[in-house]
DNA sequence: TATCCGTCGATTGTCGACAATCGACTTGAC
DNA sequence: GTCAAGTCGATTGTCGACAATCGACGGATA
């Protein structure tokens, strides 16, 4: 490997700013679970630590504000989001009505070619349900197919209003710890909406996800309340 | 009236700070056209014409980002946003998909005081519809209705979603220059939809939404592709 | 002892200045 | 005349410093 030539492809390289760094490092640090939720994230604690001014980190909070993954309260600064049960059975409502008009959407005029990526895309999630992936790897695949269909249903809208919510959801499933006691049976609950959708079968494939995300909703929001009497978030 | 003590309500006065001034004044500039599409907006020539730093300006650009009334380009700076056809579809088609879940949701375990505010934002609507009331104020008591519905559909996703798309609403809406001929007819063309609610039947509701939008989403497009064929957007 | 008020440290809000980057213009060679 | 490279002005990206604001602590008072 040539350091001075890396000729592999020419693509743009990372032209990717500060704030985005910033923001990289710090929703990988909040959904990982290293800053627990409703802890104060000090602008000037965190630009010292990562070497910056402040100016990076308010515009880096900022966007993770969008994501939902911090609040910020006027005159008091940036803390991690928490969550209220409710809170979290409204974003899965959400996801219902987002993910389902998505795949409707998708086989009525979506790209044709979505269907062998969400194909591969399951071949992942059983490649990472494998020992040695941790947790966070398997729902950032999930997470993937679900990104493919809001992706190819046409309307940007859809993928923009998913990639939104999709740190927040990331961020729930990782407070829980686990979402399956099997990473492969999460794998195939996938497949029953591929099928549907390459059959071009709309209804089917509405029920489909629906059940899929019903079933997720149950058990995150189970998981969730149990885990509150534990520990308050 | 005494000024020291304006003893009226003892609510919180207006804590709004810099930025959402700015955001404000922005905004309002936009979707009153005297921003015009594709306008550069120069941080420098705003903090100097309202007489802040560049900081702040920047941060409400960065909010109206969030809102789509600009875009923005790394190393370039923000933009007004510029519409095509298309994103003026998939918008309408991104406002069916979230109103017709919110009306739904509103129907089944919604709060039933939502009722009576549409009706009295019917009111509005037609009040408004007299001679003497410029368009934009025409616009947003429209926008304030379905405002009220995705509000009171109990899930604040519903809600934070349509503001989200509410500015960008406008924007397009002002960009064409005007929705009815006659904003009376506008306004009736609400009614069916509370009644829907009212007699709680929600395909009825599901509907009058659909068509509702359907009807403004053709008008749109229609009017906009025409506009589009004069001068270029 | 409980409550209220003033003070204080810490954090955010805002600012002006410098460095990095971009797009347009000029210049030059072919 | 066309295209390429180099230069320049303007704008954004980042920074450090000062002002404004907040919440907590401590002391005075009833």
């Amino acid at each position: 490997m040539d350091v001075d030539t890396d000729a592999g492809e020419l693509g743009p390289l990372d032209r990717e700013g500060l704030v985005q760094r910033v923001a990289r490092r710090l929703s990988k640090a909040i959904v990982s679970g290293q800053l627990p939720a409703g802890q104060r994230l000090s602008e000037s604690v965190i630009a010292r630590r990562l070497g910056t001014s402040r100016a990076p980190v308010r515009e880096a909070a900022r966007l993770l504000e969008n994501s939902g993954l911090v609040t910020y309260q006027p005159n008091r600064g940036f803390f991690v989001r928490s969550f209220t049960p409710t809170e979290l059975d409204n974003l899965y409502e959400f996801r219902i009505v987002i993910e389902l008009a998505a795949v409707r959407r998708l086989i009525r005029e979506g790209d044709r070619q979505t269907v062998p990526a969400l194909c591969a895309q399951i071949d992942v999630l059983h490649r990472v349900a494998e020992p040695g992936h941790d947790m966070l790897t398997q729902v950032e695949a999930d997470m993937q197919f679900h990104r493919l269909i809001c992706n190819g249903a046409g309307n940007p809208r859809f993928l923009a209003t998913f990639e939104q919510i999709a740190l927040e959801t990331e961020l729930t499933i990782m407070l829980i710890g686990k979402l399956y006691d099997d990473a492969h049976r999460l794998a195939d609950t996938h497949v029953p909406i591929v099928e549907a959708i390459q059959a071009g079968d709309a209804p089917a494939a509405s029920d489909a996800m629906f059940h899929h995300l019903d079933v997720a909703r149950s058990l995150v929001t189970e998981q969730f309340r149990k885990l509150e009497g534990e520990k308050p978030l």
